[in-house]
DNA sequence: GTTATTTTGTACCATTTCGAATAAAATCCT
DNA sequence: AGGATTTTATTCGAAATGGTACAAAATAAC
C-alpha cells in the first residue's frame, strides 16, 4: 500500500496532468461563487481544468467532492483563528481584532468580487436537508467557539475581563462578531466596515469604552 | 385599473383554484427548504398544487418567484422585530429577548425540521452573484440593525447602559447576536441551547452579570 | 344561449445536468 | 521493445431543468 518509498513519486501509469491540491483548491473557488446546488460539474471541469472522469477519480462525485472542500477550508480557517489566538502574553483586544483580520484577509482575498465566509456561503444552504453537511457546520462551528473560549478564559484568569464577567457568554459572543462579520461581507459590505465593527465589538467584549 | 370595487370580487374568465398568499407562503418553504439553486420549478408546483404555467403567471419566472419569496420574508420578519422591541416603558433586557424569542418562534415554526432563517438560509449563497438577491439583503440588514440602534439609543438615553456605553456599536452586536442565532439554527443547535445564547448575550448588552 | 375572457392542464422544446462507457495516450516494469 | 497500468479525452445516455404553446375548461358579460 505504500506508494511513496522516499522522494521518488515512481507512480506506475499515465502521470496526473493536474495537481490533486490545487485542482480541490479550485473547485473550493469555484463552489465558493455559486454555492453547491448552483455550481454544476461542467463549471467545476473548466474551473480545474480538468476532465469529468479525472475529477470523478481524484474526488468522487460532486457531494464528496464538496465535502473535501469544506472540510479544507475549517482546517485552513480554524488554523488561522488559532494562530491569531494563541497566546503570547499580548492583551486580549490585540488577540481578537488579529483573529477577526484573519478572516476578513480570507473573505476578500483574491481580485474578484469579495466571496466572504465559504461555510456561511455554501454550507448553511445545505445545511438543513444534507446531514453530512450540517454535522461538518456543527463541528466546525463548536471549534471555532472553543477556540473563542480558551482564549477568553486565558484573559479571565489574566483579570482581563471586567469583574464578574462570564467568559463563555464572550466567546459566543466573540464567535458572533464573526458571524455577523461573515454574514455583511456576503451583502457586499466594505471590508473598511466591517473591520470598524470588529474593532468596536472587541471593544465591547474587552470591557473597554468606545 | 380597479378589480374589486367592494366586496364582490367579479373577476371575468375562470377562477383561480390558488390563493395567491398561500401559494407565495409554500412557494417560500420549499426554498427555505431547499434553497434557490436547489429547488426546481417541479418542486415549487408540487408544494403550492400549481401547475407551472399558472405559477408562471402568477408570480413570473423563478428569479422573480423568489425575489417576492425574500421580500415577503423581510417583511414578516422585521415586522416582529419591531414589535418586539417597541418601547412599552419596559427594560431593554425584556424586549431584547423578546426580539430574539420572536425570531426563533419563525425559525422553529412548523412540526417538520427546524428551518432557521430563510434569509440565512437562501440568500446569502446567492447574494454574491445576484446584484438583486445582495441588495435586498444589504437593505434588510441595513434595516434590522436601524431598529436594534432606535431601541439602544432609547435605553441610553433612559440610562439603562452603562456609563460610557456607545449604542450604535451595542445595536451591531445584537444583531450579530440574531446572525450567530440563525446561523446555528440552520446547524441543528437545539431551540433551548439558542435561547440560552440569546440570554447571555443580553445580559452582556445590559451590562449586567452573568 | 352565445361570446369574450381568464385560468387550467397537458404536452412539448431546447438545454443542462450527473454520471458512465470506451478508446487513446503516457508512463513504469520486465 | 513489449506488456501492464494509470490517466486522459471524447462520447454517449438517461433524467431533470427552466420555460412555453395550445387546447380545454370555467366563469362573467351581453
Amino acid at each position: 500500500m505504500v506508494q511513496n518509498n522516499g522522494s521518488a513519486p515512481t507512480r506506475r501509469g499515465r502521470p496526473r496532468a493536474y495537481n490533486p491540491q490545487t485542482a480541490l483548491q479550485l473547485a473550493t473557488d469555484r463552489f465558493w461563487r455559486g454555492g453547491y446546488s448552483g455550481t454544476s460539474l461542467d463549471q467545476l471541469c473548466a474551473e480545474t481544468g480538468m476532465n469529468r472522469p479525472s475529477l470523478y477519480a481524484a474526488f468522487g462525485d460532486k457531494h464528496t467532492l464538496y465535502l473535501k472542500a469544506l472540510e479544507g477550508y475549517w482546517q485552513l480557517s480554524l488554523k488561522a483563528i488559532r494562530e491569531a489566538l494563541a497566546d503570547d502574553g499580548k492583551p486580549l483586544k490585540e488577540a481578537l481584532l488579529r483573529a477577526y483580520d484573519a478572516q476578513l484577509a480570507i473573505y476578500f482575498a483574491g481580485d474578484e468580487s469579495p466571496r466572504g465566509c465559504f461555510v456561511i456561503g455554501t454550507a448553511i444552504t445545505e445545511a438543513v436537508e444534507d446531514v453530512e453537511i450540517r454535522n461538518s457546520l456543527a463541528a466546525g462551528l463548536a471549534m471555532l467557539d472553543a477556540d473563542f473560549e480558551v482564549r477568553l478564559q486565558v484573559a479571565h484568569e489574566r483579570g482581563e475581563l471586567q469583574a464578574g464577567a462570564d467568559p463563555t457568554a464572550l466567546a459566543t459572543l466573540a464567535s458572533a462578531v464573526l458571524h455577523t462579520i461573515a454574514i455583511r461581507a456576503r451583502a457586499g459590505i466594505p471590508r473598511v466596515e466591517l473591520r470598524e465593527i470588529a474593532r468596536k465589538a472587541v471593544n465591547v467584549i474587552c470591557g473597554l469604552q468606545s
